[in-house]
RNA sequence: GUGACUGUAGCUCAAUUGGUUAGAGCACCGGACUGUGGCUCCGGGGGUUGCGGGUUCAAUUCCCGUCAGUCACCCCA
């Protein structure tokens, strides 16, 4: 609906009382499943110093983000990822911190970028990351949380499938293919949409990049080796053996974490980000109807770079836009709860005072309570009640007594005064 | 940033090849119910037809621009 002058700003959203419920629980539920897990929150700024992100990005990044320069002639910019105030974060305390780190954080993140489906120009966005282990259990442990969100939202196997890969797995079938490594990136892109583009648009772009006509090919039939047996049999050098070894540990661990049946292997998954140097994965929905739910993936390299403090991390981001999308399109998303516990309604105008009364009181007990703020006839008052969603009228009599109704089933029974 | 499609009430949609004062359902408010709700009936408020310009005797309808929305590309989250 356009608003005009009057609208907000494209890409933003307005949260009325029934889309704020939906928000909540998304929240609430991603928080519940972090702390099962043993992770603690933490926040940074909303606003960071613009050099935070071109340092390592350089400065294409500008376009895609919101940035100004504040009365202090600072450049700002809203932040667009948490990753990098994490490790921002980590790295100014990182010989004081208990490793391994387990954290997370729900940041409200911005993006200057054209909205689409699934896409806006703010979002909330589950962080969670892992910080000082190298072993694949961390990956694990990691991949875990992500899929037992999705769990905790009414969401099985059969709706979302969880695609594992490993860059460091990639880069070892590309040096067996004898692929130079200045040569992996643009690979890295075709292997990355192989899904998504024609294999001969990709045969294309393979030999623009130099590859041999058998390692082409070897890379077009990437997503045919689905079992560590089939890589294991395809490439046959020591490091994909090392890889190969560790991805069955890794499956290994997600059978015992219970969550190995959501879980494909799937080598065309390399993610956009540069910085991923190991296992990488992607919650996807099983119908392929939806943008990624979620992405993450090992960054070994990105504290030292970006913090100095040379510690091997891990970490998803898992936005609310399309994860809600999917909620809605599987009926997963519950509707907004009772209004309120109480609602005190009174036969005698006369007894409004009274109605304020023990609203009072049951407010006081912890109860959620609310009256006709004017006058009316009882029957208007129940009404309004009812629709208001109250679970529970209160109805003063003339006489001074009064009972409680069940405005689900109707039933009255004496109601007793809370002491105030 | 590029392209396609779409903008009528809070929501979903009408309005005969351009033709009086732009309608309906739902929602909201009020009444029938001088008093125990959900049903029913009646009534009411609410639109410069996204905005601006053009063509025409006449524009919601046709044309241009702009803003917004949807979708795709780019890029990624």
């Amino acid at each position: 609906m356009a608003k005009g002058a009057t609208g907000g700003l494209p890409g933003f959203r307005d949260f009325y009382p029934e889309e704020f419920a939906s928000r909540a629980y998304i929240l609430s539920t991603w928080r519940d499943v972090a702390r099962r897990f043993g992770f603690v929150e933490y926040d940074g700024p909303p606003l960071e110093p613009l050099e935070l992100y071109t340092r390592k990005s350089g400065d294409e990044i500008v376009g895609q983000l919101y940035n100004f320069t504040d009365k202090g002639d600072r450049e700002i910019a809203l932040r667009p990822e948490m990753t990098p105030t994490f490790a921002r974060m980590v790295g100014a305390r990182a010989n004081a911190l208990r490793k391994p780190i387990r954290w997370f954080s729900i940041p409200q993140l911005f993006r200057y970028e054209r909205q689409q489906k699934g896409r806006l120009r703010e979002h909330f966005q589950l962080n969670v990351d892992i910080v000082g282990e190298t072993d694949v259990t961390a990956d694990a442990e990691l991949l875990a949380v992500s899929v037992e969100c999705m769990r905790a939202f009414g969401l099985g196997p059969g709706d979302v499938r969880a695609r594992v890969s490993d860059r460091r797995l990639l880069l070892a079938i590309l040096k067996e293919l004898e692929v130079p490594d200045e040569r992996a990136p643009d690979v890295f892109a075709v292997i990355d949409k192989l899904d998504r583009q024609p294999a001969d648009i990709s045969l294309e772009k393979l030999q623009a990049a130099k590859l041999s006509q058998s390692a082409a090919d070897a890379v077009l039939q990437l997503k045919r080796l689905s079992e560590p047996d089939l890589i294991a049999s395809a490439f046959t050098s020591q490091d994909v053996e090392a890889r190969v070894t560790d991805l069955r540990r890794y499956l290994e661990f997600l059978d015992a974490l219970g969550v190995r049946d959501w879980v494909d292997l799937d080598l065309s998954i390399v993610r956009g980000l540069a910085y991923y140097t190991g296992i990488v994965f992607e919650l996807f929905d099983a119908r392929g109807e939806f943008r990624a739910i979620c992405g993450g993936g090992r960054y070994d390299n990105l504290l030292g770079s970006l913090s100095g403090v040379d510690l091997p991390a891990l970490g998803f981001g898992m936005g609310d836009v399309v994860l809600g999308e999917l909620l809605r399109a599987r009926g997963q998303m519950p509707l907004a709860g009772p209004g309120m516990d109480y609602w005190v309604a009174f036969e005698d105008q006369s007894q409004l005072t009274d109605a304020m009364r023990t609203a009072t009181n049951l407010r006081r007990t912890g109860a959620s309570v609310e009256y006709s703020l004017r006058a009316m006839q009882l029957g208007k008052q129940l009404q309004t009640a009812t629709r208001a969603g109250a679970l529970a009228a209160v109805i003063l009599r003339r006489d001074g007594t009064a009972i409680q109704k069940d405005l689900a089933t109707g039933a009255e029974e004496p109601f007793t005064f809370p002491h105030g």
